[in-house]
DNA sequence: TCGGATAACATGGGACCCCATGGGCGTCAA
DNA sequence: TTGACGCCCATGGGGTCCCATGTTATCCGA
């Protein structure tokens, strides 16, 4: 598997660690990069998580601006200047800045869900009530245009 | 990692010291460059910082301009004409001239933000101001025009 | 088809190491 | 002489590494 497939809840241990999901490691190592790059998403309550694909997609859009822009800088500022480098141990377990857990409320429990190129880590609840809505609005596409979108 | 990520907030020592983070001394070592080339950001009431790949970007945006032209008299200056470099000493801790704290308002505490090529060094609070201002900027623009950046 | 063995995985805990920070001392310049 | 600056060592806490345990899924043989 080379892409972020499904979802898996797992929990916060004593020491505020994390397991990041096997097959999302196995995805993970073939990119050749140990650690995850993490950042607070901009449109959801979710941190958006991949490997140096990821970050290649990031730094490609930065090359567009010109350098010593403020928009350049607002971009790197929003996206690097918020992200990390979470650096798995030998039984794949990220550890997560008080800050990253601070925006998407994570605390006890979370939910990981694959989105193909990256994946996201979510409050469970939160995550439940956002499957809902999108459930629910594929349906509606569907019954109104009778189209056969995937869900 | 070969480039500058994430953020850390470091406290002024009693001398005025500040470390350097680990994970950008790392970065620096990369460029071959010991110190820590610095200067006021051009955009932002905070220290522009890198190694010597930043110099080089310099070096490069002037070369763009015609020399003994007025603009180029002006990038000189303010990107060069008020720069330093800083000199680590064995536990990474730079000394930041009062010019340089002057003009960012650093004092006490301060918050290194990795930028890719570069770093910026802030005062808390003004960061968390640009922070939430680059982050709505960022939205605004990925939804007014669909650029591709990842969600 | 059922049951046991085995492997993979999520989680807990201890120990060590790195890093941020504090402080002392020597050196050089004003 | 005195203050500033550079170099060295000390220290405490957080992070990382390593080992241990239980549980679930998989596989294989009866």
């Amino acid at each position: 598997m080379d892409c972020f497939l499904s979802h898996f809840a797992h929990r916060f241990g004593a020491k505020g660690r994390i397991s990041i999901p096997a097959a999302f490691r196995q995805a993970l190592a073939k990119g050749g990069f140990e650690g995850v790059y993490a950042y607070p998403s901009l449109d959801a309550p979710a941190l958006d998580c991949g490997g140096h694909k990821l970050l290649a997609e990031i730094d490609a859009l930065l090359a567009t601006l010109p350098p010593f822009s403020p928009a350049r800088d607002a971009f790197a500022t929003a996206l690097l200047g918020t992200s990390e480098i979470l650096r798995m141990d030998s039984e794949g377990r990220v550890l997560l800045d008080d800050r990253l857990k601070a925006a998407p409320g994570l605390e006890g429990e979370a939910v990981f869900v694959g989105q193909g190129h990256k994946f996201q880590i979510w409050e469970p609840s939160r995550f439940a009530a956002r499957l809902d809505a999108a459930r629910a609005r594929v349906r509606l596409l569907r019954s109104g245009q009778g189209a056969g979108a995937p869900a």
